[in-house]
DNA sequence: GAAGATTGATCTGTCAATCTTG
DNA sequence: CAAGATTGACAGATCAATCTTC
């Protein structure tokens, strides 16, 4: 039996499925990262403040935090004490449970946040979900949607306990 | 005319699209992450292994890896300082060009990234080619290249020159 | 003077250790 | 003694400056 050239593993099919993804998610992120940087913003700061806007009370756990951005408990105090310092965010305890803390969005930080979010948005629209057809983008987000339940079991997080009111 | 509910543009379908693509793409790119921990490769160095050897003479230039890697030069220096410290890879002097280095893979690195590529096939296919059926795949690919083709006109580089022979 | 590569200063993130509270 | 948060020491990446070669 010929075997011919012999097989390639580098050169696999599945190679290049994950590169088409490296590329297309770290060009876009490239992309949004330059407006955050126009606005005096690092990415993890930008989806910080856009998880306490969406937050009761503006707030969420140091904890909380760290897991829905896949960040350590240690990076995320780091990025708390940056956004406390510009006064975009402020700390607050928890009233059941002493040990915590609350990570709670100031007006300052919402101001910020309603700076960047309309190009944001655009910039999204642009890059991203007007690429594509509606068919086509909802194909897309249920493929990933496939994966993210795959890889993330645990997606999801809450707020809980009782920040103070502002 | 009656308003409702005011828009809140934290919550638009954009922002969940995209956070939908980071959790995929974050959480896939941490299972393959925790495998070439398990053989003491970050994944940086584990893509600079594959794309030398997957080049002619296994060898770039510094400038063209920094770039496919999507890493500044200085970046790309200290991570073939590394690579060659364990002896993985070595610089060679760009003959066509005395100001240029190419980084070439060395026995060694081969025989390292052979540890690691079956297992990291095998990763691919759980958690992303294999979590979809064909023609969801094909549907995927081909978004994800629109997408890539947009945000990164520039998305191919090669060598060049006249790196040692090994 | 511009480009390829490296170096020094600095920034951001993690890990291990620590402190406090449950 | 486990869990939430922080801190010190350190690894990894960038930017600006530098050196050599085009």
């Amino acid at each position: 039996v010929t075997k011919g050239i012999p097989a390639a593993p580098e050169d696999d099919a599945r190679i290049t499925a994950f590169g088409l993804f490296v590329e297309a998610f770290t060009g876009l992120s490239a992309k949004l990262a330059e407006q955050f940087a126009a606005h005096r913003l690092a990415p993890v700061e930008f989806e910080v403040l856009l998880r306490l806007a969406r937050s009761p009370r503006g707030a969420l756990r140091m904890t909380d935090l760290a897991a829905q951005t896949s960040m350590s408990t240690s990076g995320m105090t780091r990025v708390i004490d940056r956004l406390e310092r510009e006064s975009f965010v402020r700390r607050t305890a928890c009233e059941s449970d002493r040990r915590g803390w609350f990570a709670q969005i100031t007006e300052n930080g919402r101001a910020r946040l309603a700076d960047v979010l309309p190009g944001h948005l655009d910039l999204i629209d642009k890059w991203f979900t007007g690429q594509l057809s509606k068919h086509e983008l909802d194909a897309l987000l249920a493929s990933l949607r496939k994966i993210r339940d795959a890889v993330r079991p645990d997606a999801t997080a809450g707020a809980s306990g009782e920040p103070g009111t502002g």
